[in-house]
DNA sequence: CGACTACTTGAAAAGAGTCAATTCACGTGG
DNA sequence: CCACGTGAATTGACTCTTTTCAAGTAGTCG
């Protein structure tokens, strides 16, 4: 499964050895200099924002073969740690590389803020599970590194709302928990059906 | 102030004659081709995306000095249309410019998603109204381009929410309406207040 | 087995959305 | 110059959703 995804992800100059991270390890914080960029090999990374009072607003989960770690400033302004166990390497793409990869950030942000700024509790959440197993490649079942919590920060929601939500389509035989972190897909196209 | 725009504006390579666009004409729709970028050098454009039954998200408004037109794919997938009277000039930065500007748009992007994601109504008119102040660099008044609908959208509000945020600032003596479209901050400190 | 944390559920309160009715601002034509 | 019409903005009443606060349950790890 390791080599599986590894093979997976096309070339990029220059990838260096992996560094392991425990969960909820820190990988960088804001405030300090920013430096590498980082490729997922394997593990979920989430990149966050904190404010004063303690609110978080996750803006992405970075998860097998995606890189993370832009900054437009010399000096990190988003916090980077692990969900789970993570596997990193550095990368030092070339400057083609790293607009290519820049890019395909900002078009996510964008999503994400269509995602937040649109839909209703159930409309984010079914949106999150869809793309989840977008990136899985699994169509039917979803595994969920994450907490409720922190799909309640990445959704902008409370953690209660989210839990309510899977209770919900549950209830409505739209997905089914084999556990609390892992999510079958028993009705997709009702899940799209909500994000709009 | 026309010159003075002009002249604080950086150089960048290659900047062609200014093309004009009247309030509301669309600058480029979402399944164009992509082309080439655009900087402002005067008056307001806005960047959304729109969903099958009308719902618009406002990505970004751009202004006076801003770039505007990165695409992941060959594909536009955002709409761009002139908010007032609109002057763009056609940019062909190179590759190291290009990434600059792009960090610097997924830069605000981050700070759009967390306004949405973890303020309320206030926080989130708020932080529009700082913003505002904050980049036509006049800390009292501001001017505000665009439609009631258009902060909304921008908010993931309801064009009523955003009225009655502003009649509320209002009582409470934190701005002032001078019209509808032109708002002193006269407490810029319980704005601030209110984003947390 | 016990303690801790994550998750779920419930009830009440707060916030935002919806629908409807005015009011306001501005441009047009008499 | 004023009356009118139009679209934008505001306001009001009400509903629905989400949050908040408070238990309670389930899982997990020692």
């Amino acid at each position: 499964m390791f080599d599986a995804v590894s093979l997976a992800l096309p070339p990029l100059a220059a990838i260096g050895p992996v560094t392991n991270f425990a969960p909820d390890e820190e990988i960088y914080a804001e405030g300090e200099q920013a430096g590498a960029l980082y490729r997922v090999v394997f593990g979920v990374v989430r990149v966050y924002r904190l404010l004063a009072d303690g609110r978080r607003q996750i803006c992405a989960f970075n998860m097998a073969g995606d890189v993370f770690g832009f900054e437009a400033t010399p000096e990190r302004h988003v916090f980077a740690d692990a969900v789970n166990a993570v596997g990193l390497s550095r990368l030092r793409p070339d400057t083609n590389d790293r607009l290519r990869l820049a890019l395909s950030s900002l078009n996510r942000a964008h999503d994400h803020l269509l995602t937040i700024g649109r839909n209703d509790a159930s409309g984010r959440v079914a949106a999150f599970l869809l793309d989840m197993a977008d990136r899985q490649g699994t169509s039917g079942a979803v595994d969920l590194p994450m907490s409720r919590l922190d799909i309640a920060d990445y959704l902008g929601l409370t953690i209660e709302t989210v839990s309510r939500v899977f209770t919900r389509l549950r209830e409505q035989d739209v997905i089914r928990l084999t556990s609390t972190r892992h999510v079958e897909l028993r009705n997709p196209g009702r899940l799209e059906a909500l994000t709009f």
